[in-house]
DNA sequence: CTGAAAGCGCTTACAG
DNA sequence: CTGAAAGCGCTTACAG
């Protein structure tokens, strides 16, 4: 591996010519400059990173907004892990994090945080752009200011974003489809249950339901599928729901469940000794996780959180640092969780080597 | 973020002090060890890795051994690209990368390239122990030479290996019980295709068998369940069993194969018209992936090879160049894999990176 | 247009 | 036991 000592030395001119040669700085004649090329192209040459960085006393900041989690076993405490796994990647890189998050309930903390970074005013920023129309006026100052961002777990579709991470509803929802259909026989009827106000993205939710409903209608598969709506996805709302005559049509051996509160018609049903129906849900969070192990959760489907916070982060450095350019879309997995696999979904080279 | 200069500043020592202190090298006064170790503690001092990287020009070198691939569809191509975007990653830190290949049908070839990592004499070595005796020889004279070393895809189960990832075979036969019961009806029969010499790794199969067995037993399911032996798994081996009056026995309706040859049942069952029969299979490779879009194939397990490669090369980096001990054991994940999460099953962060 | 020099933060061989 | 100095490979402000 030659350095740049050795190029210059071979081209007889100084180390810093070199050096504008590698970055096309201007002040070097079309002679030298051509001749120290070839050197350059005839050695393969690559500069190292590490005395780079290290010489570019040049900070980054970045900026992350995602909602709070108050416990270990919340979705969004994955997305979190990831971010802060990425920056402690990248800290001996002159990155500086910036951390900010908002009450998915609260409108205002999450303008406040907006706020908070705009006020920043960082090199990039990684968000989940919740609650649409402020997040599109966000994204328009930071347009106006040049300030690359990463969408994560929610697509805003609005001009100007590097690239978004997060999983494909539809098809999330089509799969939930095939795995509810083959879980439970053909005459027994299903039901969707939705909550009239899902505060976490009723966008995402509405296509799964309809590529819940595209499995059948695609597969020309006649099933029954029912409909439910709950005013909140709360234990005592979906019990006074399901014990209101619903059940009685006591075909109704699957649920599908579009949000990722699965748990809590898990947990009725359990407690009723409901133990031959079916239910398919999202997001392998801990609540989740322990009614699929119990059993009465069939299959989970997870979009690996963590990955989100970490790649949005590692996007952005890329392109901060090295001008790389990300792909506009970064599809989450649909990763299959069920009881079989429970212990044995989670990929290390994430997880494991955070310290 | 305090640097060796600023502690140094304010312990009134020289920057070479605080260095000894930080690396317990010895020759340093008690006294000033303790006014250096307070300070270091205070401002919670972590050192540049770039910087510190930089100096110690050291070099380390790591050997790896994996099977060949002859192209991108072979399963042994993906902990290939695992194993070289890692080395890419960390190329800057002075690790210089030596990667061997074998052929899986030449025990010879396994033990040219063993010979030729010993004649290299690496700090380290990545491997996936085939050929079980000769492995632990191979395994005794790195340990004698106390050479580091990480098993991939296989375990060898000797003492002296840093780190193993690979999957739990067990459980993802027991998986591929689940999923094979719930594909088919129960009174329709099962089989298992076996090939009597697989070359591959026949440990993790019989273990895949057990793991298949015992979902039945375990959950009290009575279900017939036929073991089908074939002398190579090709073609022509499969046709000949299979319409040898197997299938006659027209009630089996669903194959387990435990090897990662799936495709070829379903190929000879695709040209036969019998598109009634679910398969559970293993890897999921471009040939295999073929026939699960068809719908040939209903489910593959899947492990994530890439990130067998890349781990280990990660969990050896950071064991020669941070003294960062990694766990024993590092589980591959059991990723199911069907035709409606085909597009949607690898994970971002380790695929989507490389350059 | 070009070079010499200083510096990024850490490490080490040498001198005392 | 301790410090001053040189160096890792790259970058840049300054001088000419």
């Amino acid at each position: 591996m030659k350095t740049i000592k050795d190029i210059a030395e071979e081209a007889e001119v100084s180390t810093g010519t070199v050096d504008r040669v590698i970055h096309d700085r201007p002040g070097v004649s079309k002679k030298t400059k051509e001749k120290i090329r070839k050197l350059l192209d005839k050695y393969d040459f690559e500069r190292n990173i590490l005395a780079s960085t290290l010489a570019l006393k040049k900070k980054y900041s970045i900026a992350t907004l995602i909602p709070t989690y108050k416990s270990k076993t919340d979705f969004w405490y994955e997305p979190h892990k990831g971010l802060k796994f990425a920056f402690q990647e990248i800290k001996n890189y002159g990155v500086k994090a910036y951390r900010f998050y908002f009450d998915l309930l609260d409108h205002e903390s999450y303008k406040n945080a907006l706020n908070q970074i705009l006020e920043l005013n960082p090199d990039g920023v990684v968000f989940a752009p919740f609650f649409y129309n402020t997040s599109l006026d966000f994204v328009e100052k930071l347009n106006s200011r040049n300030i690359a961002y990463v969408c994560i777990n929610i697509d805003i579709e609005a001009t100007g974003h590097l690239s978004f991470i997060g999983q494909d509803s539809f098809q999330s929802g089509y799969l939930c489809g095939k795995l509810l259909d083959i879980s439970t026989e053909r005459k027994q009827h299903l039901a969707i249950i939705l909550s009239k106000k899902d505060i976490d993205n009723h966008h995402a939710i509405a296509a799964r339901v309809d590529g819940f409903m595209n499995y059948f209608e695609q597969r020309k598969i006649k099933r029954i599928i029912k409909k439910v709506y709950v005013e909140k996805f709360g234990l005592s709302e979906v019990g006074a729901i399901l014990s209101n005559g619903l059940m009685k049509d006591d075909c109704i051996k699957g649920f599908f469940v579009p949000s990722s509160a699965s748990y809590i018609l898990a947990k009725f049903l359990d407690s009723m000794d409901m133990t031959d129906i079916h239910i398919v849900g999202f997001d392998a969070h801990q609540y989740n996780l322990d009614y699929l192990r119990k059993g009465s959760i069939d299959f989970l489907i997870d979009q690996n959180p963590f990955e989100q916070g970490y790649v949005g982060v590692k996007i952005l450095f890329e392109y901060l640092l090295l001008k790389k350019l990300p792909k506009l879309k970064y599809s989450s997995p649909m990763i299959i969780v069920t009881k079989e696999n429970i212990d044995h979904f989670k990929v290390a080279s994430a997880v494991e080597f955070l310290v």
